[in-house]
DNA sequence: TAAGATGGCTACTCCCGAGTATGGTGGATG
DNA sequence: CATCCACCATACTCGGGAGTAGCCATCTTA
């Protein structure tokens, strides 16, 4: 409470010329910046209490503000939870068109959406993309969320799609087999928590290896023998013998 | 409103001898049985609208009644969901005792339980179980949650590495796939609606088959060429050539 | 230094929904 | 027939949280 606007008053002082513009824009940029605050801090509380347990004046105090000033920079709480997800869904977007202009094969640049996807699940938004429920927001929005939502899974299915048609993906139902890669990421928020021992990039590296070998045991590959266990290897199909455990 | 209780006179005909504790026992029997109802109720609706947008009085009001009525059979809308996921819960752990007894690889074992997980996630219980926030429930509740979850997981980890140590599981890490397993199949819950064209075991028999074989191409078997479209099988590892879509 | 804009706070309103006090009805029992 | 109990409805209380009205401080710009 008594060290808010610590800095912009130093900033300023280390911009030269100060044209006459410049005060005011650097106010709408300091405006823009405090608005980008609200909305990580209401992701994080989301992501800690839930979005119904979570009040604006939590969102407030965790500012050391009041909540009229989070109306300040927001119109309502829905479009707090709207502006969280968004922010999530935006990182995997990217993703796609990242990959897009690479010339790979199809289950390569899925496995890189993949991991992206799974990167942005972990994150601090991951929560809000993944948990918003649309009956928690009006139908305006919610349609929104849905649109950009059947946008991300229509481009994983089509990666299938052309990784099965180029061979680099083993023959499968493309809309089944992205619901499952995607719940699996997805799921990834209702258990990951920050200072894990893993972090979101190597949780998602390692689904990605999981989904690439499948349960049915394969030849040793390179990769596959890196992650297993120092043990001779064992012939498939071969029936328990062993006792479990 | 008008034709409540018209059954249960007409049962207490078709019962001959009319013991003196007769009625009393029926009555407990029925109180039972609306006791379920209104569990049922509590779930569909969760289902629908989601914990915190469903009232007591919209319950209610599903099952014609008032809202003193529903808490004349539960103490509270905490207890209610509780009750839903245990309700949902159970089914998962009657499927881990079925197959405790088979003698099966741990890969059989775990593809018997992870179809009956997904047609529970995909039941009328399903949304209790997967989205229950434990931070809507008390210390107490959420604690017995959490073990009973804990629980599951525990069970599928350890049918991995039976799976893997019988060689019938490709070598992994059982915690993570055991995460990538569970998360795929309580997804569904996020979007599969009744009336749709799969069932429950449906969706979870695709899930185990696209678990089963993994996106990297296999030497085909009789199981992966029934579910590819009849096209000729394409070689393995051979990058795309054919421009996408 | 005055006038306006900008950002923030105090102190409300208002509604919704969880939970309850209390009373009525109908069937079982003596 | 009198009584009791199980069951259910009417009609409340009450708290919490979303959203607002209106005032104060500070900074900008003329």
């Amino acid at each position: 409470m008594a060290n808010r606007r610590a800095s912009p008053p130093a900033a300023k002082h280390s911009t030269p010329p100060a044209s006459p513009w410049r005060a005011s824009r650097e106010r709408v940029r300091e405006r823009e910046v405090k608005r980008e605050a609200v909305i990580r801090a209401a992701a994080h509380a989301f992501n800690r209490k839930g979005y119904h347990n979570t009040s604006l004046d939590d969102i407030a105090a965790a500012l050391d503000v009041t909540k009229p000033t989070v109306y300040y920079y927001v119109t309502n709480k829905e479009q707090l939870l709207f502006e969280c997800f968004v922010a999530g869904v935006e990182q995997i977007r990217a993703a796609f068109r990242e990959v897009k202009q690479l010339k790979l094969t199809g289950r390569e640049r899925l496995n890189g959406v993949l991991r992206h996807y799974g990167e942005a699940v972990a994150s601090e938004f991951g929560w809000c993309m993944v948990r918003a429920e649309e009956q928690d927001l009006s139908p305006a929005m919610s349609g929104h969320i849905k649109a950009l939502k059947s946008e991300i899974d229509q481009g994983i299915r089509r990666l299938i799609r052309e990784g099965v048609q180029d061979g680099s993906i083993h023959p499968c139902d493309p809309k089944m087999t992205a619901f499952a890669l995607a719940g699996a990421l997805n799921w990834i928020a209702h258990w990951y928590r920050e200072n894990q021992s893993m972090t979101g990039a190597e949780i998602a590296d390692a689904f990605v290896t999981i989904f690439e070998n499948g349960l049915r045991p394969r030849a040793a590959t390179a990769s596959a023998a890196r992650r297993a266990t120092p043990r001779r290897a064992v012939t498939p199909r071969r029936a328990a013998t062993r006792a479990g455990r």
